[in-house]
DNA sequence: GCGTTTTTCGT
DNA sequence: CGAAAAACG
């Protein structure tokens, strides 16, 4: 594979020199040219955050640095058409080969294909790997051939694959650099002046670059991870790895991460420490949530706006920005809730705990959007990934096939203890008043509400997570105005019961009238299009300041069935609405299929519908008759890549890159159907129980339809 | 100790 | 809600 030409490394969330296949692969092949392309507005709506562009600016200056004492340089290019610079950069420099690491959200999925295609008509040899992923998602599946739908599965086959994740790979040695001086760099702007003065403080906290990275792996691994089933649920313990925003941006390779914690996980094993094994299997079940969001991704392209159990979107939204605001701004009355949006505001950071609480309350209690919460995280996590945070608000949303249901809501009558929702606020027991509120199990002694809302500091514990019951005196004597120096809580936790029970009714009965409307074939029945998903307004109609209404506790508010409006928080640097893209794409992905190079022996149905790729593999795993086969192969393979494709099985692996996970805008029809299959469903667990296929198998089913 | 009841916890 | 763990007697 050597020879004319050098190689394009085009990096992209894989910011490491260690462990990055695509960085070895071009090494091997001779000179390289490594490259990142800026072309946020390709994200549509998922704009980078302020704090996660700083981090992405520290991370590619220190991927610089690295690259350099190698023998080359980053090349740094701004663009809104990722696809076509990459072309010019092969242009410039005459390269003949690219090499990148997979991605597996739904833009990714779309562009990478695209990339490969353009670039492979020129002529270019396109390889690709994983280096994000302990398998890539079409490795994993049932006995069937299937993907799982729950997650502890998931999980439990990864655990138990036939062959282990790769070892990491070594640094290499030195690069040969291709003719960088031919292409020069763009400056990169990651942040305007108005964002400098909060992002100063950042690096006070945390230093991006992988080799950071790296050392934070040796130190959680040499010190809280022994630990960490224990500390786990303190909400300001320092006991959690800070790895995810190294992981989001690949400083650190998942299956370092996980070959380093398994050999802990031995040592302690054999020395008869169940606490420290315990931990490590913990620790690495964050690790298979992590692994897990891009499954879904990849097998379900919509999961970041459409809940994937379709019930929802039948679900009464209260759409009220002054709510919204509220629970941005930290001043619901809730300490728990509100010294985690505070802590998020001035951070970027908050404990995977108080995440689930200051989502779950935004969802159960507020009954906002979802959506527009995970907007909220996008924009403001350091570690914000779409994955991962699609998965875990469809979660807290109830909408996965193995996640607790919307409606949690305990024994109201049986003992006259409820719960909304079991870990998230809650717990009434008249008879332990010190547990009444779920804050006091994860603060308990009030310290994080104290650090985060100094108003609330000088109020006993006894108080701390609900100051609304303190005496009169109580909160005199701490300084406290309730309403006025610290808000009361902006809806009564039983009126938010009351409302929820009412809501999920009103849902329970649109669904079903939906359902019974579908069956009648009369599908426009009940007002579909009012039910549809939307896809994001205009940013106008949705700012969050434009109108901000009085914050009424009036129980009737306006609520709306559109659960896929997002406010716009970022400044607009949104190119085009949703739909222009997705039609867009469709066009092009048509067109450009039928060119797809077939000159490779294994593409044998060059004309098969690309639209899922994983599951095209996986139904001819499951048939056994034909070998897994990728319908689009890159054009220049060698003679060993061809052998070990024919002889490939199932547990075949994909070391030398020949996969690009594909996607297919045509899938947004496609989950749009599989959202309204799940809609007959009375409740989705029974549902699952009865008929434990049925997900996949309408789903795949559809899905071949579609081609 | 061990059957029974209560509490916890869940991606 | 239902399984698993803890607490009870």
């Amino acid at each position: 594979m050597s020879g004319r030409g050098c190689s394009i490394v085009w990096f992209r969330r894989d910011l490491r020199v260690e462990d990055n296949p695509a960085l070895a692969a071009g090494v091997r092949a001779g000179a390289v040219v490594a490259v990142f392309i800026w072309a946020p507005e390709e994200e549509g709506h998922y704009y980078p955050g302020r704090v996660s562009r700083w981090w992405l600016k520290h991370s590619l200056a220190y991927l610089d640095s690295s690259l350099k004492s190698l023998g080359t340089s980053l090349i740094t290019k701004r663009s809104t058409d990722t696809v076509s610079t990459l072309l010019e950069v092969v242009k410039s420099t005459g390269a003949t080969r690219l090499f990148f690491n997979h991605l597996y959200d739904p833009f990714s999925l779309d562009r990478d294909h695209r990339a490969k295609e353009v670039l492979t008509a020129q002529g270019i040899a396109v390889r690709t790997y994983n280096a994000d992923l302990l398998y890539d998602p079409w490795e994993v599946h049932d006995d069937q051939g299937l993907p799982f739908t729950t997650f502890a599965a998931f999980w439990e086959r990864c655990l138990s694959m036939p062959y282990d994740p790769e070892a990491p790979l070594l640094p290499p040695k030195r690069i040969t650099s291709g003719d960088v001086f031919r292409c020069p760099s763009d400056t990169l702007v990651f942040e305007d002046e108005s964002e400098k003065g909060s992002n100063a403080l950042l690096a006070r906290a945390w230093s991006p670059g992988w080799s950071n990275a790296n050392k934070a792996l040796t130190t959680f691994i040499n010190g809280p991870l022994i630990e960490y089933s224990m500390n786990r649920r303190k909400a300001d313990s320092a006991t959690t790895s800070f790895l995810s925003p190294h992981l989001h941006f690949g400083e650190v390779s998942v299956r370092k991460v996980f070959h380093l914690v398994r050999i802990k996980q031995v040592l302690w094993a054999n020395e008869g420490n169940k606490a420290g094994e315990e931990s490590v299997n913990l620790f690495l079940k964050s690790i298979g949530l992590r692994e897990y969001s891009r499954y879904m991704s990849f097998n379900h392209p919509h999961s970041h706006e459409r809940p994937l159990l379709g019930h929802l979107k039948f679900f009464p939204w209260v759409v009220d920005e002054g709510y919204f605001k509220a629970w941005r701004q930290g001043r619901t009355g809730y300490p728990l809730v509100d010294a985690g949006m505070r802590e998020l505001w001035a951070t970027g950071w908050l404990h995977d705990r108080i995440r689930v609480v200051v989502s779950s309350f935004f969802v159960k209690v507020l009954q906002l959007p979802w959506r527009w919460g995970m907007k909220y995280f996008w924009d403001t996590l350091l570690d914000a990934d779409l994955e991962s945070d699609a998965l875990g608000w469809q979660y807290i949303s109830g909408t996965l096939p193995d996640g607790r249901e919307l409606d949690r809501i305990d024994n109201p009558q049986i003992k006259s203890v409820w719960r909304l929702c079991p870990t998230e606020l809650i717990v009434v027991g008249a008879v332990k008043p010190a547990y009444e509120f779920e804050g006091y199990k994860f603060d308990p002694n009030g310290e994080y509400v104290r650090r985060w809302l100094p108003e609330l500091a000088r109020l006993p514990t006894e108080w701390i997570h609900h100051p609304w019951n303190a005496p009169e005196s109580v909160l005199q004597a701490a300084g406290i105005e309730l309403g006025s120096n610290y808000p009361l809580p902006i809806v009564e936790i039983d009126a938010a019961k009351a409302r929820l029970q009412e809501a999920l009714s009103e849902m329970w009965q649109h669904e079903a009238a939906s359902r019974a409307a579908l069956e009648n074939g009369t599908e426009e029945g009940l007002g579909e299009s009012e039910a549809l998903p939307v896809a994001f307004p205009p940013d106008t109609q949705m700012d969050v300041d434009v109108h901000e209404p009085a914050r009424n506790n009036n129980p009737t508010m306006a609520r709306r069935y559109e659960d896929q409006m997002v406010p716009s928080m970022t400044s607009s640097l949104l190119r085009v609405e949703e739909e222009e893209v997705s039609l867009d794409l469709r066009n092009r992905a048509t067109d450009s299929r039928a060119e797809v190079p077939t000159n490779v022996n294994v593409n044998q149905e060059p004309r098969r519908e690309v639209l899922n790729q994983g599951v095209m593999q996986l139904q001819a795993v499951r048939s056994n008759a034909t070998p897994p086969q990728f319908n689009i192969r890159i054009g220049l393979q060698n003679a060993e890549d061809s052998m070990a494709e024919s002889s490939s099985n199932s547990s075949r692996r994909e070391r030398d890159g020949g996969v690009v996970p594909v996607w297919s805008p045509s899938t947004s029809s496609y989950s749009e159907q599989f959202v309204g299959e799940e809609n007959g469903i009375g409740t989705s667990s029974s549902f699952l129980q009865r008929h434990p296929q049925s997900h996949q198998l309408m789903n795949w089913r559809r899905l071949s339809q579609t081609g």
